[in-house]
DNA sequence: TAAGATTTGTTCGTATGTATC
DNA sequence: GGATACATACGAACAAATCTT
């Protein structure tokens, strides 16, 4: 189960060409990061002191501290100030993966009917997936979610706030996942187009209709996932996908995002 | 289709209690991601230099050169020196997000079962689409790797050698993807299970029967695509995947990896 | 509460490296 | 080659945060 470190025969599956001119920082923290995971270090795992890097790799302060930022951007290490203080490893918040993947797909034109095929093929798997595996508090969660509109929405601001909520609904389905690459990119597009009801109008107008259908499928599915019917519950939420499709009327898009930070 | 600057309201989906204290140069970078996609920047625009910046932000050289290192480490800029030089904003290259969300997985204990969850969703749906649509360059491209291994491995090291190769075809179709986000996770998925059958041993014991059905199904998968045949097309992709899973004894596995660098 | 110790955070001045003209 | 315009790196000093006593 250890991690022989690895040498140099680098496995990439594009072949990219990398031998470029890096700058001392960089190299700084490619070698701290090798560190780390030679000596297999964990969470709270702390890290020399800057003091101590210094006389380690032989460069001046601030060349310490650009190489513990770019560790620090990725998420990699957090650093305390103060007695017992330092820099530490740090795991990956998820929020942080979302926000670093992100800024990829910003430059990148995605469109609401790639996302909503995505989200087709792997929503109703999850809670196929996730019923009858919940334990009672997930479950009371998520009732109490599914009935947090008792009422249709009466202006587009409600609207927009149901939309949301609907989101942060499904988030919360994937945070349950035992698969969390799944659960991951469920977690990514709701952030996506949590952005977009947000920055564009993006939600329908107020609509009675569709605000009943959706609260059924809320409250339905977590009768389902209660009961741990895997086929009722993956057919409520391919319905409901098709309908959530539906209703964005389909149109390009971009991800106006002030480069998601954090 | 222009970005209205958004404003204080932060979307969270998950409703992160945020206000915590940000260092001198982490506010710095926000402040310049900010002012890059409120004049809605591109790829190759330039920024100030470092000097305008010591001034607009009233910080000094080595602030602003850890706020450049974080913009870096994220894949946002890119930094030249000389004249004519500085920083200008840079796409986020698909290695470097790859790398980025490897680091969150690193801490994860992904199985191969969950990834080979994901592989049986979207990658028989990634060539039912792709049936018809491929040039034929990449037609030919993908045609010469299906030949490239005319006899069965002989050693450990051509089987693993060939098992490479398959992932490379696979993260070649996953390129071709009209839908980047899907073609993004897919490549992602292939990058990993490729550093593990590097790390690891995970591929099987040279067998003449595996090479020949793998064999089998790469050329046929893109005689479907050439056809424009997608249900066959989808049907080979699952069977084959059906296959890969079940040569790759299903154990856990850790994500072993220096921290993919880049 | 206050003082002191420890460790990161920030600044400034200077010198060096590098690419363009 | 030399001048110019930039980033890169160093070192010393001081500021701020936080823990301990």
């Amino acid at each position: 189960m250890k991690n022989n470190a690895a040498q140099s025969s680098e496995p990439k599956i594009t072949d990219a060409p990398r031998a470029q001119k890096r700058s001392r920082p960089v190299q700084v923290a490619d070698q701290i990061k090798h560190w780390v995971v030679e000596r297999d270090l964990r969470k709270g795992d702390k890290l020399p002191n800057e003091a101590a890097m210094i006389a380690q790799f032989g460069v001046s302060k601030g060349t310490v501290r650009e190489a513990m930022r770019i560790l620090e951007a990725q998420g990699l290490i957090v650093t305390k100030t103060g007695p017992g203080g330092g820099s530490a490893v740090g795991e990956v918040s998820k929020e942080r993966a979302i926000s670093l993947l992100g800024n990829y797909f910003y430059f990148k034109n995605l469109s609401l009917s790639d996302i909503y095929q995505l989200r087709k093929l792997l929503e109703p798997e999850l809670v196929a997936n996730l019923a009858g595996t919940l334990d009672e508090e997930t479950l009371t969660e998520l009732r109490s979610m599914a009935h947090q509109h008792p009422e249709p929405a009466k202006t587009p601001e409600e609207e927009k706030q149901q939309h949301i909520s609907s989101l942060v609904f499904h988030a919360r389905l994937a945070d349950a996942a035992e698969n969390e690459l799944m659960g991951f990119v469920i977690s990514f597009m709701a952030r996506i187009l949590s952005d977009l009801t947000v920055y564009h109008r993006l939600y329908a107008a107020p609509n009675k209709e569709l605000w009943e259908r959706g609260r059924r499928h809320q409250i339905d599915l977590v009768d389902a996932l209660e009961k741990g019917e895997r086929s009722r519950a993956r057919d409520i939420m391919m319905s409901h996908m098709e309908g959530a499709e539906r209703m964005m009327n389909v149109q390009e898009m971009r991800i106006t995002r002030q480069f998601m930070t954090e």
